[in-house]
RNA sequence: CGCGGAGUGGAGCAGUUGGUAGCUCGUCGGGCUCAUAACCCGAAGGUCACAGGUUCGAGUCCUGUCUCCGCUACCA
């Protein structure tokens, strides 16, 4: 089944570099990623582990505006963070580049431009809204409004969220730009696009014919994309920051950050070997694999293979695009804004020395199959129960008894095995091929759970021999018992260097062995005896519950703090003129009744006097008030809002909101009793 | 309203093409004492959300129903 491969070429996705590397990256990409490159070298494969930081695009421009420094800037300082703390995680990528370097820039320019020269794309004049005051084109994702399909506010330029529809930016009712809140004009610009559409043919073939054997999660979305057919794909955008459209005219137009960032694989191959990198990837005998999380999959199987099948002379296409669910934490989304996450960067300073246990857990736990959760009692819990008690004790029993009895030697065998040392080897080889199938199939939970079967089966095998009892009587036995505990310690060493290469490495000290092969595996004769190995020392550490108290208080703590520091204040709205304020009808009411809009979490239904009549508002204000604090309150309203329906109910004005700086909604009463429907202005 | 995901013993999760329901933790009982109160054995505990259907046989396929979670950007 397996294609002979002469080498393996491994790319992980291009972290983007306007924040820093969280558990819900690791556990999804990298720790995978980092698991089957080592996995592929120790089996003396030839391997080739790529990635890089993703510099460009419309966010780092705006968190460079907002932070008043330059975009370089920005991506430097992330650049440096995330690749400090891929490396002391060991996660072991042979290169880690950068999308701003100059051989990306030119890579990326000579693709494009070949593309261009040999009329690849399409080139179309359109009408894009601009923010005259910001002056720049508006991202799609950068306008908001109503949608024309569901009447829901707050639609997206692409998409709607509500009703879930495409959307084009200019088939929004009432757009405004995010940026400033002003209503953006149409303004004609030009640009090229890739013809997806001309690839679906091609594309159906290699994917839904071609690679069944994909992850179910990969390809029935590749599916459903196909099946809804595709469009054509804008390649460059209007903006500053970024790779410049190497093309005359083209002037202030740069490729649009996706066209761009998978060009980075191929880039940083280029980087690491300058005269090298096309044996790499435009050889039918290298096997390409994409290690991405679940956002990525249309990149990945559609956008970048039709770029390179566009592109032609020999470039190869993945082989397959291994692409994870997504990781929670705590029962929450990860979220970098309202910093709902755990850092990777501040573990390694928190937790020193157990880059591993977090290697560990988040494998075990990996959303291979589904979103998964990650708490951190369950990582406690597998730290010290797993980890410390199956592994990390086997371990300390055999080296603790082997200096007891044999002073720290490898003991000389000089009896036969028994039947147990024999179903003990079948077993360990059974171990052995479920590892290797696991991982060539990127079932790396899996994979992990059987090499920690190793150290079961070495639990068992101590409790069921009790050397510490033949002691007494038969030292041979003992030396045959204890000889095979440390060989099945040497193969803990080797079966986990994948997964915990920190781990092993420490491991092997204790063995005072320098390297072992994976082709060793399975083996009950890889130390010989006599071999002198080293007194013992703890391989993990337990946790103690005030470290896990310390951790969850932290993540409230920061939580709570952002929600501070976040909501800046609103930009100041366009001004109007005194005619606009006076067409509002402000006034004082107050409200009579109040309950829970069936069905919705933030509604509340409310009737209120208004001194001219009794009428029912909506409003969204559930999660600050609750019904029975509203009974009787006066507040203001905007008492001449044309109504509107709302969850079905006729809603006739809006009560007047003050937002605070933690996000609190707080109502707006007047000072004091007021008759109901004074006017306010 | 819509979209996506999920409902498996007390908790958290596996269950690959349909064929005796598993893992870790927890609980209870026992064993052992070399070991970081760790290890080993055993037990209790599940109508696999519900109702139909296909099948010799369904957690696994089909239909319907119910419930829960997410859907502001960025982000794997």
């Amino acid at each position: 089944m397996e294609k002979n491969y002469k080498r393996h070429l491994v790319t992980a996705a291009l972290p983007y570099a306007n924040g820093a590397i969280h558990i819900g990256h690791l556990a999804g990409v990298y720790i995978p990623a980092d698991i089957y490159t080592r996995y592929l070298r120790m089996r003396g494969e030839d391997v080739r582990f790529i990635c890089g930081s993703d510099e460009h695009g419309v966010p780092i421009t705006i968190k460079a505006k907002q932070n008043n420094c330059s975009p370089q800037e920005i991506v430097d300082k992330y650049h440096v963070i995330i690749k400090d703390s891929f490396e002391k995680l060991g996660i072991n990528f042979d290169i880690y580049s950068r999308t701003s370097s100059a051989t990306h820039h030119k890579t990326a320019a000579d693709f494009f431009r070949k593309l261009y020269e040999e009329g690849k794309f399409i080139q179309k004049e359109s009408e894009q809204y601009f923010d005259e005051e910001a002056n720049q084109f508006l991202a799609d994702r950068y306008i908001v409004g109503t949608c024309p399909k569901c009447s829901a506010e707050g639609a997206y330029g692409d998409q709607c969220e509500k009703c879930g529809s495409t959307l084009s930016p200019t088939e929004l009712i009432n757009p405004k730009s995010a940026l400033s809140g002003n209503a953006p004009i149409l303004k004609k610009t030009s640009h090229w696009y890739l013809p997806l559409d001309q690839y679906e043919p091609w594309l159906r073939e290699w994917i839904v014919e071609g690679h069944k054997e994909w992850k179910v999660n990969v390809y029935g979305q590749c599916k459903s994309w196909l099946d809804g057919g595709l469009q054509p794909r804008a390649v460059s955008r209007d903006l500053d920051w970024g790779v410049p459209v190497p093309v005359e005219g083209a002037e202030g137009k740069v490729l649009y950050v996706w066209f761009d960032a998978p060009i980075g694989y191929i880039s940083n191959t280029i980087e690491l070997m300058p005269n090298d990198w096309e044996k790499w990837w435009k050889s039918e005998d290298t096997k390409l694999v994409h290690f991405i999380g679940k956002d990525n999959i249309v990149f990945h199987c559609i956008v970048f293979p039709s770029m390179l099948k566009a592109y032609g002379d020999g470039f190869i296409l993945p082989e397959n695009v291994p692409a994870n669910e997504f990781l929670n934490l705590e029962g929450n989304k990860i979220s970098t804004s309202r910093n709902w996450a755990v850092w990777l960067h501040e573990y390694l300073q928190e937790m020193p020395g157990k880059e591993d246990v977090l290697r560990y857990v988040l494998c075990a736990n990996a959303p291979e199959t589904k979103d998964n959760d990650f708490t951190w009692k369950d990582f406690q819990t597998r730290n010290n129960s797993e980890l410390v008690g199956i592994f990390g004790n086997f371990v300390n029993r055999a080296v603790v008894l082997t200096h007891k009895y044999f002073q720290g030697g490898v003991p000389k065998i000089e009896l036969g095995f028994t039947a147990m040392e024999s179903e003990l080897e079948k077993e360990m080889l059974n171990i052995k091929r479920s590892i290797e199938d696991n991982i060539e199939n990127y079932k790396f939970r899996e994979a992990l759970r059987e090499a920690m079967n190793l150290a079961r089966m070495g639990n068992k095998y101590l409790t069921d021999t009790e050397p510490w009892k033949l002691a007494k009587s038969d030292m041979d036995r003992v030396a045959v018992i204890l000889n095979v505990s440390l060989q099945i310690c040497a193969n803990l060493s080797i079966a986990f260097e994948p997964f915990m290469p920190h781990v092993a490495q420490k491991l092997r000290d204790i063995l005072n062995m320098n390297t072992f092969e994976w082709d060793q595996l399975a083996s009950l004769s890889i130390l010989s005896s006599n071999h002198q190995i080293n007194p013992a020392s703890l391989l993990f550490e337990k946790v103690e519950d005030e470290q896990i108290e310390f951790q969850v208080n932290k993540l409230e703590q920061t939580k709570q703090e952002s929600k501070k520091e976040e909501p800046e204040l609103a930009p100041l709205k366009p001004e109007c003129t005194f005619d606009d304020f006076m067409k509002m009808d402000i006034r004082t009411a107050t409200v009579l009744e109040a309950e829970r809009v069936p069905k919705t979490d933030k509604l509340l239904k409310l009737k209120i006097d208004t001194g001219l009549d009794i009428r029912t508002i909506v409003s969204g204000i559930a999660e600050y008030y609750t019904p029975e604090e509203m009974i009787g309150k006066q507040i203001s309203i905007l008492a001449n809002l044309a109504p509107r329906k709302i969850k079905g109910i006729e809603s006739k004005g809006m009560i007047l909101m003050a937002k605070e700086e933690n996000g609190d909604m707080k109502i707006v009463t007047p000072e004091g009793k007021l008759i109901n429907g004074a006017t306010i202005g």
